[in-house]
DNA sequence: TCCGCATAAATATGCGCATAATTTGAACAT
DNA sequence: ATGTTCAAATTATGCGCATATTTATGCGGA
């Protein structure tokens, strides 16, 4: 493909952010440049998400690594089925079937502080966050900690 | 963006499927194109993974969907008591004692698009709705079918 | 016939571009 | 203060291209 950099780019960007915040994508592309790692805003977008990058007052941070919480979400990564946002602060969480409490229970050892509480039903967890921003932030969260 | 297509194609290559198997992805570009649809194979492989497309030994199938549909709501209709909205993204239905689990169920097979996710404790269902629109179409949806 | 192994066919994916969608910000009104 | 509206800035995404990856198809030797 184009570009085999993919890897080295992510580590790159994973060293900035372990620095500082990251105003922009913009910034990140000319500092990448600076490094001589090329990339487009595009790419940049990209990578963020799949770092899980959170993007906060500051700018773009990773997430302080709560390794309890990952392997929370991750013990029950294989029961998640699919996940919607309902209006700005409620998120709905498609499981396995009759694995829904589960899930929400490994929700609530997380302890993320987007989360507001969560309740389970059969396939289906409510989880509440307290405004849409928490709520993107942790759609991120869990998509990246189910991956990991 | 280059192309807005991106749902209309989508719509023919379900309706492709539904008349039969494709038999690969080349096919299906050419078949589209005949219809007046650009797309490469790229796109098309991106598409039939959207789709949930399968591949089989035939070629690339839509999963079979059971359409059960109204009749769901339907059989519990008698168990339904009032409904009211939440919030423009949460539908609130009262149902008799101890059905709530049923209800909730029934909801759930009509895979009706405007819920994103529901959950039934003793005598209520917490019905969450993509947004205050879907919410109101679907009160219109379950009075017309427990009517039925 | 049944394996490897080479090769071709088919499918998947990283990337930048162009552009859509969302967020931010400023100015003004309520 | 809070809401409203528009425009600019920022971020996200559909798409095709080029190419990587995976899967099917010979083909020759045991």
């Amino acid at each position: 493909m184009p570009n085999g950099n993919h890897e080295k780019r992510r580590d790159a960007i994973r060293q900035l952010l372990l620095k500082g915040p990251a105003e922009t994508q913009a910034w990140l592309v000319a500092t990448l440049a600076a490094d001589g790692h090329n990339a487009t805003q595009s790419s940049v977008s990209r990578d963020l998400r799949e770092l899980g990058a959170i993007k906060t007052a500051r700018g773009y941070e990773l997430p302080a690594d709560n390794q309890a919480g990952d392997e929370q979400v991750a013990a029950v990564a294989g029961l998640l089925r699919t996940m919607q946002a309902a209006g700005p602060n409620l998120l709905v969480v498609k499981t396995a079937i009759g694995a829904a409490q589960r899930v929400a229970l490994a929700f609530d050892r997380c302890n993320w502080p987007e989360v507001v509480g969560n309740i389970g039903g059969d396939d289906t967890v409510f989880v509440a966050t307290e405004s849409s921003i928490a709520q993107k932030n942790l759609i991120t969260r869990i998509e990246h900690s189910a991956r990991s």
